[in-house]
DNA sequence: GCAATATATGAATACATGTTCATATATTGG
DNA sequence: CCAATATATGAACATGTATTCATATATTGC
């Protein structure tokens, strides 16, 4: 299969990629979307119980809400609970091949 | 192939795996990669040569040195020149993935 | 050894981002 | 309607990062 890459380097994905690359760049961002990839949908309490140590309530809720103004979560309001899932799933191949990654 | 992940969540390698995130989270770095995944090794004024529009001397050799120190690319000198290539190139399985990603 | 070329360095600034804290809003059960 | 619970909001601050500019270093050919 050929690598596809960004390809012919088009300057809106290149922005557009940098940008989702950028909003996930945070450890405890990447755990939320681990997360998420197992068992989804979660609600904000739910998750917070889930996230190692110290994660402040608020603070969560600032991740969760960048990561879905950026296009990555999306939420559905249930009752008094806020159920968050991701957005795509293809997007989970790129963490294998992170997690994968000899860099790592 | 079961979804590796960033599996069980060890703080270090999701600390490790954000900071790699962060330092391609950039579309002048992206593009970079790009070209040293064509062409690889590339000298600064080659890469420079390559890179669309206006990427100063000053901004393209900070660019590198960064990627460098966090582990993402090599140098080598020869002569007066400098030549760069990545570090490793299954990372670059993360880039087809991010390419075909819906999110994009 | 000098000039030219290739690249790095460092300081200054601007801009973005994470973090904390205090408070607001909304929903539900009673 | 009230209290409790779940979550969001916003300001303040600290920290990090990109960008620019001016200058330094190193290598080569002459």
């Amino acid at each position: 299969m050929a690598a596809e890459l960004l390809h012919r380097i088009d300057p809106e994905k290149l922005e557009r990629a940098a940008e989702i690359l950028k909003t996930i760049s945070h450890p405890v961002r990447l755990e939320i979307i681990e997360h998420l990839a197992e068992a989804e949908p979660l609600c904000v309490g739910e998750l917070q119980i889930r996230l190692r140590a110290s994660v402040e309530q608020s603070m969560l809720s600032h991740h969760l809400i960048k990561m879905k103004d950026r296009g990555l979560l999306i939420c559905e309001k249930r009752g008094t609970h806020i159920y968050y899932r991701l957005a795509d799933r293809t997007f989970l191949n790129m963490f294998d091949c992170l997690a994968n990654c000899p860099l790592l």
